[in-house]
Formats: structure tokens, C-alpha cells, sequence
DNA sequence: AAGTTTCCGGACAGTTTGTTCAGTAACGGT
DNA sequence: ACCGTTACTGAACAAACTGTCCGGAAACTT
């Protein structure tokens, strides 16, 4: 059968080789020599799993945003506004259990696709989320809500890449996530120093 | 003399030749073919100005990153708090000069060093400034002036990438520095939606 | 033990890279 | 206008990597 326990355990191990080697020496410096050593695998083995390098790192960033999706799908669902301290907490948690997975993604590995791919989804449910919260507050839209969505997701992206790549003791998610709060509800400390504007 | 014509114009249409291609079809899709074949120049003289494609890359976008820092300088020492909004706006303006430049920068492109070194130095700059201002108001530093930071900028980024990869006629940057303004004094608008802190 | 599936090492042509070199063209000074 | 210097060119080269194919060895299933 097709279900043989040896196909998953190589593809595993080169799974594996590759984020290893992505953390140490990033995607592009990479060949698939490399990857099939560290994996204690053939080279010609890589090429009857996989097309590509390529193939394989984005199977690997695929599957990680799948998860997360699978992970912040009934948070956010749950909370009428998609935009509780709960999903990025759950986002939070889960850089911590995949750290060196988030790590890939947030460097912008691979050409960056895998991130882009990342703030693209983040950004269009925010932006919609935004332009209807102006209607139904009737705010007036003195923000463009895509440009508010992009800011949005550009400062959690920016928060989460710093994070993660913390090296010493890490501040607790729970830390984050108060601060990042805090930051949104305390804009005027934040902007101390601007000019009035013109 | 080493002061020769044809050297400045053939680096010239090489460099010319590298953007045009990385904003069609992306760094990594290039050969150095590719390149002195739009610039119409022999590969073999490619090797005599440049070591690598990197190193042409590199060159491109340091030249950008000084020519950016020079621009900015002057504003950000004339006022004594680095973050009015005349350095964006300045900032705003060379992207609208170097549009092609800028979205290389900004799209990670070439293994995403260039836009790291652009966040890391600004991260830099504005940790310091955050550091003082929290010292001079006697504000307890309820959110860690790295992390703040970090989204600040992340913020910042964001939005340039946005802008600058708009097609249709891009809105003008002094409205992009005017909802910059309102966005950071309006904190409790943006955090609308969130729970309160847990 | 027999039959199937996967893995392996080696060999293959095709690219790309970075270097070298001899010939040719363009430049700059007098 | 001439001549020495400097830069460009095309070709050839070894080296590395890619992606494919094959026959034999190894592991799994029943």
C-alpha cells in the first residue's frame, strides 16, 4: 500500500533537515544535497516526494498556516469583532510551540511568498472587519480601512517577528498581549511628540 | 585616468538593467545573463564591475538607504524629537521619486536584507527616542520601548509598502502623513473591539 | 518466503557560475 | 591626428547544481 510508514518518516526527516538548515543558513544558500544529508537521505530519494526545493518549502509553510488557520478559525468566530486580545494570543501560543516555523515565515524566507501570504490574509479580514465597524459606528472614514487594515496587521506582524526571535527568556504571550492593548488603547501616549498636524 | 565615461554608463545600464528585471520578475528568477543582456552588455564585462549579483543588488540599495539617510537627517536633527511627521513625509516623497527602488526594498526583495537592515536601523532610532521619552515624562514604561518600537515601525512600514505598490493614481503623501497623525492620536478609535485588558 | 514498495548510488545532459585570455574598440592627452 | 592606456567582447573552461533515469539493494506486508 501507499500507506507505508517509511514514506513518512523520509519525508519527515527532510522536512525537518530543511527548517534546520533554514535556520542556520537560510532557504537561498540551500541545495538539495544539503537538505538530503542532514536528513540521512538519498538525493535522488528527495526528487520521488518532491518536485522541487521549493515544492517542499512551501508544503512545509503551507502546512504551518493551516494549522494556525485551524487554531484561530473558532476564536475568532466566536467574538462578534475579529479583533479580541484572544486570536493574537492564540497566534502568540502557537509561535511559541513552532517557534522555528514562525521564524521562517516572519524572515520572509522563500522570497517572502509564505509571509506575504500571511499579512495578505490578515490584512483582507481586517479591512473588512474595519470598514464595517465604521458603518455601524458611523464614524466617518477619516482613515482609508485598507490603509488602517495594513497598519493593523504591519504592527502585529512587526511585534510578532520581534518576538520571536528573542533569544534570551522570552517575555510571556499574556505580557505581549497586555502591551499590545495597551498600545491600542492609549494612542496619545504613543504619539507623544508628533507635531499637531498641519 | 580611471575617470572614464563608458565605466559610469556601463554600471549605469547594468544597475538600470537589475531593477527593471527584479520588479519583473524578482531577484532570485535572475541570471547574470538575464541582466547584460538588457543592459547589452557583454556577461564577461558584468564580472568586471561586479563580483556577484548580490553584490550589485547590495550596491543598488545601499546607495538608496544613504541617499534616503542624507535626505532625512537634516529633518530629524532639526527637531528635537525624531518622530514629527516631516521624516515621513520626507520619506514619503523619495518613494515617490524612487518608486521602483522603493518597492524592491519593500517587497523583501533578495533574501529580505535590505528591508531588515531599513526596519533595524529605524527600530534603533526609535527605541532610543522612546527610551528618553518615557524617562524625560516620568511615564512608567507600561510597554517595553523595543516592542513599541518594533510596531511602530512595523506600522510605518506597512504602510509605505501599501502605498507604493498602489497602481491607480496613488493618494498624495500628505494625506498618507495626515491619517498617519490621526491614526496614532485616535488609539481608542483603532482599538475599538477589543476586550478589555483580562 | 515471496512479492511489493521504497531507497540508494551512480550516471546523464543541461544550466549557471566565475575566471581567464587574446583580440578589438573607445578613450584621453599631447 | 596619433599613440598609449583602458575598457569591452566573445569564447572557452572547470566547477557546482539541477532534475531525470536506471538497476540493484533493502525494508515492509502478508
Amino acid at each position: 500500500m501507499a500507506e507505508d510508514r517509511r514514506v513518512r518518516k523520509t519525508r519527515k526527516a527532510l522536512r525537518d533537515a530543511l527548517v534546520e538548515l533554514v535556520i542556520e543558513r537560510g532557504f537561498t544558500a540551500l541545495s538539495v544535497e544539503d537538505i538530503t544529508q542532514r536528513a540521512d537521505v538519498g538525493r535522488a530519494t528527495f526528487y520521488s516526494h518532491f518536485r522541487d526545493k521549493d515544492e517542499l518549502f512551501a508544503r512545509v509553510t503551507a502546512d504551518l498556516l493551516a494549522e494556525l488557520d485551524d487554531r484561530l478559525r473558532p476564536v475568532v468566530q466566536d467574538s462578534a469583532v475579529g479583533f479580541t486580545g484572544k486570536p493574537i494570543l492564540q497566534m502568540l501560543r502557537h509561535a511559541r510551540d513552532e517557534r522555528d516555523l514562525y521564524r521562517i515565515v516572519l524572515r520572509g524566507e522563500g522570497d517572502g511568498k509564505p509571509l506575504r501570504m500571511f499579512t495578505d490574509a490578515c490584512a483582507r479580514v481586517a479591512a473588512q472587519e474595519f470598514r464595517g465597524r465604521s458603518e455601524r459606528n458611523a464614524v466617518e472614514p477619516r482613515i482609508d480601512p485598507e490603509l488602517l487594515a495594513r497598519a493593523w496587521v504591519g504592527e502585529q506582524v512587526a511585534v510578532l517577528q520581534w518576538w520571536v526571535e528573542q533569544d534570551a527568556p522570552p517575555m510571556p504571550a499574556e505580557e505581549v498581549v497586555r502591551m499590545l492593548l495597551d498600545l491600542a488603547l492609549r494612542g496619545r501616549y504613543w504619539a507623544t511628540g508628533f507635531d499637531t498636524p498641519a
